[in-house]
RNA sequence: CGGGAUGUAGCGCAGCUUGGUAGCGCACCUCGCUUGGGACGAGGGGGUCGCACGUUCAAAUCGUGUCAUCCCGACCA
C-alpha cells in the first residue's frame, strides 16, 4: 500500500473526549472515528487490525473443534420471551418495533438464537456434543458508554456456545475452551489472567473472566491473585481470609450514647474512641426497587454483585439519602445515613455478612440520628436470619487457597467462558433423545470474547508517548518504508524495490511515498505503530537502509537486500 | 438518578459579559521555497454557530425549552 493512497487522517491533537489512551491514540491516528455515542466507524487501518484479531480466533476455534455459523442481528420478542430474558434483561436491550408493531431486538448475545437453532438441528445424543460460534457485531445499549471502543454500545463479539449430554462433555470443552483462549490472546501479543468471576446477566453456575492486565482506569475491573498460587478472582466474585483484628468492643454494659455528628464510620470511630472493626454498619441497598439492609463489619465494604446475587436481584444501587429519610420514616423513625440499624425496620430484608458473626459488644445504629447503641451483641438482632458473604475483598487479605497474602489490580476483561448447564435449553425446551430414548435438556456453555475490545485493551498494553505499539501478529501492516526524500532518484529506487520485494514475500508493507518532510512521515510512523520501520535516506550512498524496531530506540544499518530478509525472518515466524 | 460544564469548519479552540455581515491554529487546495523527528511564505475553499420557540429593526451573543456530549457524585452510614 502507498501512503498517499492509504485512507487514515491523523491528527496532531487528541479528541477532546476521549479519557483513555486506547481512545484518544486510536482517533489521532486515523483507526476509528466516532459515529454517534459509545458507536464507532472502522476505518481502514482498524479494520485490518480487527480481522487479524477475528483470524487468529477464527483459526485457534476451528482448530479446538468448534465450527463456525452466523446468526441474525435483529431477533425476535417471542424468542426472548421463552428464556424469560424478555423482562428481565432491562434498559441495555435495544428494542424495536418492525412494521407490524412486533417486538425486536437487536442482539445483545444470542443464547436464545442458538438456543433455537440447537432445538431444531440436534435430535440425538449421536450429534453431541458440539461447540458452535459466530463473530458479529452486538448491540447493548450501556448506561454510560466512555471510553472508545473498551466500552461501545456497538462492538465486535465472537461468541460460542456448546451443547452437551452431561456435565463431564460441559467441563472438557470448558477447559478445551480455556486452552484455546490462552492461546488466542497470546498470538495478539496479550498477557491475560483467567480469573473467576460472577456470571451476571448470562446466567450459569461457574465462570472465569480473562484480564488484560493494566495499571489505568481503563482496566474497570478489580482483579485480586495470589503470586503463591494460581488463585485469582474478580473482585464480584473473590473470597479471602481475613486478618486478625479486634471484633470485641469491650463495652460492658448495653446503652445508648449520643453520638452527635457522626455521619461517616470514621467520625463515629474517632468520637467513640474504638476501632472500625467494632462497629456494625448498616448499608441500605435498593434491589430491583425494594430496599435491603446490608450488615457488615464497618472496617469492610460490600460487594454490590455478592449482594444482588444474595438478594436475587437483577439490579442494585445504594439507597440516596433522601430515600433513606423516606424509609425510615415509613417505620417510624427519624433517622438520617450514619445512624440507621437493623432494629425495627418490618418486612425489609436484611442480609448480614459473615464478618457480624464474631462481633461482640459492638457498636450499632439505632435508627435515631445523632444516637448509637454501644455494647450490643447479636442476641440484640434477631433479625439477622443467616450469614453469607457480601463482603469486597482487600490487598492484603489472605488468599483462600493457600492463605499468602492477595494483591490487586485492573484488568480489562477481553474474554470469558461460562457454564450455563440447563439455564437456557430447559425453559426453552430444548431437547435431544438420549440412548435411553427419553428427551433431554443441553447441557450447554457459553464462551465470549470482545474482538474489538481486545484491540482496544492491545493498544492500552502496548503504547507509548509517541503512539502505538503493536505486536506485529495484529498490526494493520507489518512495516513502512520511509524515503526521506522522495525526489531523490536512488532513494526511491530502492525504497520501490524493497517494497515490490516484500510484498512479493507476503509481507504487509506501506511506502510512504508522500512528499512530506522526514519528521511528519517518522511521527506518522510511530503514532500509527508499524512495528518495523525501513528508513532509505543519507546512508544510501554506502548502500545502506535503517532498519527500526517499533519499541526499540536504536536503529541497525544495512543493505537493503539483508534488510528484507530480517523482516521476511522475523515476521514469518510470528504470522 | 442528582450536580456541574460544554455544544461555533474534519480536529483543537477563541468570540458571548456590553446583540450590529463569524475568527484563530491544525488539516485540505494552489504556487514558491524546503526535505533526517509534526518547516516557512503567499493565496484559497469549507461553518443554517446542536435544535426549537421567543425578545429585538437586528441573535453565535439575551430568555425559555429541548437534545447531545463530557466530568463529578451516586457512598459505605
Amino acid at each position: 500500500m502507498k501512503m498517499s493512497k492509504l485512507f487514515v487522517q491523523t491528527l496532531r491533537e487528541n479528541p477532546s473526549d476521549a479519557e483513555v489512551v486506547s481512545h484518544k491514540l486510536l482517533v489521532r491516528a486515523g483507526y476509528i472515528r466516532k459515529l454517534t455515542s459509545g458507536v464507532y466507524n472502522y476505518l481502514p487501518l482498524m479494520w485490518r487490525v480487527l480481522k487479524k484479531i477475528e483470524n487468529i480466533t477464527r483459526e485457534e476455534m476451528d482448530r479446538a473443534g468448534a465450527q463456525e455459523l452466523l446468526m441474525p442481528f435483529v431477533q425476535p420478542q417471542e424468542l426472548w420471551e421463552e428464556s424469560g430474558r424478555w423482562g428481565v434483561y432491562g434498559a441495555e436491550l435495544m428494542r424495536l418495533k418492525d412494521r407490524h408493531d412486533r417486538g425486536m431486538c437487536l442482539g445483545p448475545t444470542h443464547e436464545e438464537v442458538i438456543t433455537s437453532i440447537a432445538r431444531d438441528g440436534l435430535k440425538s445424543y449421536k450429534q453431541l456434543p458440539v461447540n458452535l460460534y459466530q463473530i458479529q457485531s452486538k448491540f447493548r445499549d450501556e448506561i454510560r458508554p466512555r471510553f472508545g471502543l473498551l466500552r461501545g454500545r456497538e462492538f465486535i463479539m465472537k461468541d460460542a456456545y456448546s451443547f452437551a449430554t452431561n456435565e463431564e462433555d460441559l467441563m472438557k470443552e470448558y477447559q478445551n475452551m480455556a486452552q484455546a483462549y490462552k492461546r488466542i490472546f497470546e498470538r495478539c501479543g496479550l498477557e491475560t489472567k483467567m480469573v473467576q468471576s460472577d456470571s451476571g446477566a448470562i446466567g450459569g453456575k461457574i465462570s472465569h473472566e480473562f484480564m488484560v492486565i493494566t495499571d489505568t482506569d481503563a482496566g474497570e475491573n478489580d482483579v485480586f491473585y495470589c503470586e503463591s498460587c494460581d488463585y485469582a478472582a474478580n473482585s464480584n466474585h473473590a473470597v479471602s481470609k481475613l486478618p486478625e483484628v479486634q471484633t470485641d468492643g469491650g463495652f460492658t454494659k448495653k446503652e445508648v450514647v449520643d453520638t452527635p455528628e457522626t455521619h461517616s464510620i470514621e467520625a463515629l470511630s474517632k468520637f467513640l474512641n474504638i476501632p472500625s472493626s467494632v462497629i456494625l454498619k448498616s448499608v441500605l441497598y435498593i434491589a430491583d426497587s425494594k430496599p435491603v439492609l446490608a450488615l457488615i463489619r464497618a472496617d469492610r465494604q460490600v460487594e454490590e454483585t455478592k449482594l444482588m446475587n444474595a438478594v436475587l436481584a437483577n439490579e442494585i444501587r445504594i439507597a440516596a439519602a433522601g430515600e433513606i429519610e423516606e424509609i425510615m420514616s415509613n417505620h417510624g423513625f427519624n433517622a438520617v445515613a450514619g445512624f440507621i440499624g437493623p432494629n425495627g425496620l418490618g418486612d425489609i430484608k436484611i442480609v448480614a455478612d459473615e464478618t457480624v458473626k464474631d462481633m461482640k459488644n459492638f457498636v450499632v445504629g439505632i435508627n435515631q440520628t445523632d444516637k448509637h447503641l454501644v455494647g450490643a451483641n447479636l442476641s440484640d438482632i434477631p433479625e439477622i436470619k443467616e450469614y453469607c458473604d457480601i463482603r469486597l475483598c482487600e490487598a492484603g487479605d489472605f488468599c483462600p487457597q493457600c492463605g499468602k497474602p492477595l494483591k490487586v489490580t485492573r484488568g480489562i476483561e477481553v474474554g470469558n467462558i461460562f457454564q450455563l448447564g440447563t439455564k437456557y435449553s430447559e425453559p426453552m425446551n430444548a431437547v435431544y433423545t438420549d440412548i435411553d430414548g427419553k428427551n433431554k435438556p443441553f447441557i450447554m456453555g457459553c464462551y465470549g470474547i470482545g474482538i474489538s475490545r481486545t484491540a482496544a485493551a492491545a493498544v492500552e498494553a502496548h503504547h507509548d508517548e509517541h503512539g502505538i505499539t503493536w505486536p506485529v501478529a495484529i498490526a494493520p501492516y507489518h512495516v513502512v518504508i520511509v524515503p526521506v526524500n522522495i525526489n531523490d532518484e536512488t532513494q526511491m529506487q530502492v525504497a520501490q524495490s524493497m517494497y515490490e520485494s516484500l510484498l512479493k514475500e507476503g509481507i504487509e508493507v506501506v511506502l510512504d511515498d508522500r512528499d512530506e518532510r522526514a519528521g511528519v512521515k517518522f511521527k506518522d510512523a510511530d503514532l500509527i505503530g508499524f512495528p518495523y520501520r525501513i528508513t532509505v535516506g543519507k546512508s544510501i550512498a554506502e548502500g545502506l537502509v535503517e532498519f527500526k524496531i517499533r519499541n526499540l530506540e536504536e536503529t541497525v544499518k544495512i543493505e537493503p537486500a539483508q534488510a528484507v530478509e530480517l523482516l521476511v525472518e522475523k515476521i514469518k515466524e510470528i504470522i
